[in-house]
DNA sequence: GCAAAAGTGTTTGGATTACACCCATGC
DNA sequence: GCATGGGTGTAATCCAAACACTTTTGC
């Protein structure tokens, strides 16, 4: 039936890498851990880890991302599975990508034996990564931007409370477009957002209104069909 | 550094699995395979097969298609992957999933040992599939409607002159709704699209005209930037 | 008062919707 | 001629873009 032993196809590894994306600064950053062991020494690496035979591929993603972050119950969308037969200089090993989106305020470096050094960096100045990780990233950003489009993701990269200055910044870092505010405003006005009477603080300028997303009101809004998010 | 050895990562199997998309009698349909051997024995299932230790992803999906239905050349965009643990009796394999997108009429049952009887079945029909095929076959068909919004992916489906109603047909099933005719035909005026002189053939009423994607015009127009398929 | 950013209103043109109507073909 | 779907026009409405304007804060 095929041309080779059966269980010659039982000789396989497989990873999963976990691609974590934050925004501060007006700039959206992946998370990068510099690599202290061989292959790919001192080279910076999105976080991802060798899967257990017995473990399931969203728990070990969820795994990596409680280590390096202890972050929990964090949705970890799956973004693509990468597997060039040569991608890996120690063997097969085909890796699926996942991403978190995380509040970069909530986010705490925890000790782990494979992460040093870890850095956010801007998704528009990456370095060269290990193995085929440039292509796994930019591949992941790209499916990340679909997903900012029709589902509101954007709340889970800006603080808690927010202006909406800095979610419109959010859009027009990641579409690479500038928008008018007052259209901005008018296009988000259906999106279930709680205005607060706090105001930012230390700002030069007149302070400007926060605002937090209203998820229970949006799941009800979805749930009886009357809301579609859309950017 | 690992709880067990490294060599035991090495256990692992992938495969590849291929759902094949296809449009007729205003149905979205998947071609599905009869299972001649065990497990899943006599069970209905989404062709794939296990990869070759140094077989390429894409490349898998691509000779699976071609086994299958002769065709080359056709798009296999990723779908998801799927690797619970014990998905799979035969030990810990992981599967890929690709989905194409093909013309019904260019389809030819090629004959293959793992394909003793084919068949085209709509996605709102579908029987008990081995394995988690059914799970596969519907996350898939979830993101090929992601798709068929945003790229124009419907003119793979159609036959390569159709009309305009065969179009509004597709979408109409693949979104569950019914559009109005005269609006439909706005919507999509601004779709570069080849009117043709030639005429329905063979029906009752007033033969409809005949229509080709023009897919050279398209791709020029969507590199300049001045246009964005939308439905 | 001035700089800087917050926040709002108006106008315009293009797209979406609902709906009505005419046209070509087979029988 | 009539049933069946093909094909088009109109009016009301909604939405997006462009742009101008007012407000509030720190210094």
């Amino acid at each position: 039936m095929y041309s080779i032993d059966f269980s010659a196809f039982f000789s396989s590894a497989f990873s999963v890498d976990c691609i974590i994306f934050g925004f501060s600064d007006g700039e959206i950053k992946a998370l990068l851990i510099k690599r202290s062991v061989k292959p790919f020494e001192n080279y910076w690496a999105v976080p991802g880890d060798l899967v257990y035979p017995n473990e399931d591929l969203p728990q070990a993603a969820e795994r990596i991302l409680f280590e390096l972050t202890g972050l929990k119950n964090i949705q970890l969308p799956q973004s693509q599975t990468f597997g060039k037969p040569n991608r890996h200089p120690q063997g097969r090993v085909i890796t699926i990508a996942f991403f978190a989106l995380i509040r970069i305020e909530d986010f705490e470096v925890k000790a782990s034996s494979w992460a040093e050094e870890v850095n956010w960096v801007s998704v528009k100045n990456l370095p060269e990564l290990a193995f085929d990780h440039n292509f796994i990233l930019s591949s992941t950003y790209e499916i990340f931007k679909q997903k900012l489009q029709y589902e509101p993701v954007c709340f889970d990269l800006l603080p808690e409370r927010f202006t909406l200055n800095e979610m419109q910044q959010l859009f027009e870092f990641a579409f690479n477009i500038e928008m008018d505010k007052a259209n901005f405003r008018k296009k988000i006005k259906n999106i279930p957002l709680i205005a607060h009477d706090e105001k930012q603080q230390n700002v030069k300028h007149r302070p400007a209104k926060l605002f937090s997303f209203d998820k229970v009101n949006y799941h009800e809004r979805v749930k009886s069909g009357e809301y579609q998010f859309k950017m």
